[in-house]
DNA sequence: GACTCCATGGCACTTAGTACCACATATCAA
DNA sequence: TTGATATGTGGTACTAAGTGCCATGGAGTC
């Protein structure tokens, strides 16, 4: 699965423990494997017969393991799909930490969504099937928008951290994200509407600009 | 119930019954009572013992109808927290198209926005424990923001009459919309985090200030 | 070779949500 | 008043998601 293997970090990890971080070895790289593969059989599975008509026996039975194995593997069914967009708020959040001290907030926000439009590219034709599946789903779509709520402390710790300690208001750099990421969706979404015929980037530019101090 | 019952619009619509809408005769009126009073039995149970406990056996043993009937009337369990905030969408659009035509559109949305305060300076008790309740429960979380969603085109459509066939894109009213809405939310976050004890009205201003054109 | 850890599978259970049917009541027509 | 119809309600049965528990077997360790 090229978009759930490219978050998997597990690789990295495995050539240096990371303090304070669980260590990785080679059952958490085989996990992160079997994550990867069984997220691939379900994505496949969901794209050919829609998330409502797969139960999760289907993604068990196809996947080649017991129903008891996948659920511990995701913890719900929305997540088999959503996993793919797991890495993407600490991304953006470091993309967010890499722009110059100088740069004013919003134009650091919208560089740092540079930084998961990469799938977008590589294979619109897998993105586009990804962003129709959630957006057709309200089930996914309602977990991926309460996911993305987990984005939000992290790229407002960015954004203080930018800042400095006599940086704006809690309030403020919360709002800020938020309205970033709202780019990011709705950006997608339009990116989706079209077919992928639009450029995400354009798009991209034209929501940040939409709301550009 | 004093937030949903504050949304039922039986009462107007029995008055001068609307082309295209169905006609509200004393079913329906009585329909929304009984909606209203299970909403309120929802509640307050949920309020004493978490969203979690509580079955929907038991939200229907307690208001004295069958689970049948519980479930004829809320979809689903979430639905009947979440329709406290079933009109908000269309009040925020109705207040839209209120604003003067030359107001800026984030001005206009701003104001606009006053049209949902009114629950939390009425009782703020029940708004906090209500917004407490959809904050703390992941499930109600995930379905209040795949809800908002459905106020996305109503806002849309308000800013494109005010801005007239000539006015801005899609894409810039629907960041604009969405950026709204985020501030109301974050708005009331801080709100309910600080307990109620600072002014709505004042982080509202705050919140769109942030992102102030 | 014995031991330990842990991923897996199987099972039982609760609960949400759907579908369908039977019954009662209210409204309206004759 | 009587009869027909519509509609709200309750009851039952069913599917499926998600949780918890336990037995097992294989991989790595001593």
């Amino acid at each position: 699965m090229v978009l759930s293997a490219m978050e998997s970090n597990a690789e990295r990890e495995a050539g240096r423990p990371v303090s304070g971080a669980p260590r990785t070895n080679t059952r958490d790289i085989a996990r992160q494997a079997v994550r990867a593969e069984l997220a691939e059989v379900a994505f496949g599975l969901f794209r050919r017969q829609g998330f409502d008509n797969v139960t999760v026996n289907d993604l068990a039975a196809a996947a080649g393991v017991s129903r008891s194995t996948f659920l511990r593997y995701f913890g719900t069914k929305e997540d088999a799909v959503l996993s793919a967009f797991d890495a993407h708020g600490e991304r953006i959040a470091a993309a967010l930490r890499a722009r110059p001290a100088a740069e004013g907030d919003w134009s650091a926000l919208r560089s740092a969504m540079d930084a998961v439009v990469e799938p977008y590219r590589r294979d619109p034709e897998r993105a586009l099937a990804l962003a129709r599946l959630v957006r057709e789903t309200p089930a996914l779509c309602a977990r991926q928008l309460e996911r993305q709520r987990a984005w939000h402390p992290l790229l407002e710790q960015a954004l203080a951290e930018r800042a400095g300690p006599s940086g704006a208001s809690v309030l403020a750099l919360s709002v800020k994200a938020a309205a970033a990421l709202d780019c990011l969706n709705m950006a997608v979404d339009h990116w989706t509407a079209s077919d992928g015929a639009l450029d995400l980037i354009a798009l991209l530019d034209e929501a940040f600009a939409a709301l550009s101090p």
